[in-house]
DNA sequence: AGAGCATAGTTAACAGTGTTAAGTAAGTGA
DNA sequence: TCACTTACTTAACACTGTTAACTATGCTCT
């Protein structure tokens, strides 16, 4: 009965190529320029295939952002384990929000910028443990730490959380969009950004 | 010779139909989901006829946004030559901002949040007079005013008016696309946002 | 008044899109 | 050997933005 194993895995297996020709074609095109029939080409399979293993096309550009946002998520923690002052380390992890963003701007724009869509479920998707939520409790985490040091002066640990990832997530969408604009210097506005917010929230 | 005018006159009028027409489907259904030829349909034109008065759909919506923009300078305006504290014209302009953005969601989304197109011309588009500029002026002279009354300690005021536009445009954005997420009361995010900017620049 | 021409708008088509229904060929289990 | 499941393909549908070629109207000039 080992067959049915086998099967499943080589089914597993052509599944994580459709997945990484998606992602690749995403990342160097962006969603809306890749046709299904491309992603095919370039697996050498034929465009159907495709929804043997993905409902849709937007289920693909799912996946892939969850693949890569699981990414922010182990280097998130790599920074909340270090030791040191609770303010700098809650900065370090902004930054490296942003940055992470500005690296990924197409999943990044896929999962923050584009319009939910119309099957879209929130009680699947806000779930504990997908990545989004991951990543945004460990800002809540950052938080706490500062407010419990005594560096931060809040009431509403999570309403703080939400006005940083607000502010972090408005420089990293803007930088994305707009390029072009006269930015004052990019890190500049980046570093300029997490240090107003942070000092704002009194720390 | 009055005959070249008055098929100008007509030129625009029609022009101006178009525009409606995409507007209130844009503002309705969203971008993507709307087709050249259902605007046709809607104005009871043939598809091909909105390419006499318009480059492409981008510029259709580029038209729109402008406009819709055009309608934020004005609100603008009207606040910023209110007498009274500086810091409290600030933020009202700031709020004003945000709530514009969620009451014109596809406008904002197209003009923000959209990838450039190919064919974007910077030197063009951010002229002195077109509407976006306009409004970061706006901003700036805000900045301006609280850096001279002393409110706001800061060395550098297109920094700081940069700061302040990627923070409220973060919340507008994030509430755009993400009205479902748990958030801690809407205006209660807006308001702290606000505030929580203006006391990190030192307001 | 009549010939020529510019303009506004049309029809038909191209090349592409996401997606699905129907069909095929191979391999498994009885 | 026969039936059945599975993996995959072909062909098609109903769209999309956009363009080339055409028509009909009405103005200008002789």
């Amino acid at each position: 009965m080992g067959v049915k194993e086998r099967r499943a895995r080589q089914k597993k297996f052509l599944r994580q190529e459709i997945l990484d020709a998606a992602s690749e074609l995403f990342v160097r095109d962006g969603y809306e320029n890749v046709s299904m029939r491309r992603i095919a080409d370039k697996i050498e399979y034929s465009p159907t295939t495709i929804y043997i293993y993905f409902k849709d096309k937007a289920e693909l550009l799912e996946q892939v952002c969850k693949e890569t946002f699981g990414r922010l998520v182990q280097r998130l923690s790599k920074i909340m384990e270090q030791p040191g002052d609770s303010v700098e380390r809650l900065k370090r992890g902004l930054i490296a929000y942003i940055e992470f963003g500005l690296e990924n701007p197409h999943q990044y724009r896929a999962t923050f910028m584009m319009p939910i869509p119309e099957d879209f479920d929130p009680q699947k998707f806000y779930e504990k443990d997908s990545p989004g939520m991951q990543a945004f409790s460990f800002l809540v985490r950052g938080v706490t730490e500062c407010a419990q040091a005594g560096k931060i002066q809040t009431v509403n640990v999570e309403l703080a959380s939400q006005v940083l990832w607000a502010g972090v997530h408005g420089i990293t969408s803007l930088l994305i969009t707009d390029p072009t604009f006269p930015w004052v210097g990019r890190d500049k506005v980046i570093h300029s950004t997490v240090d107003t917010l942070v000092a704002g929230l009194g720390g």
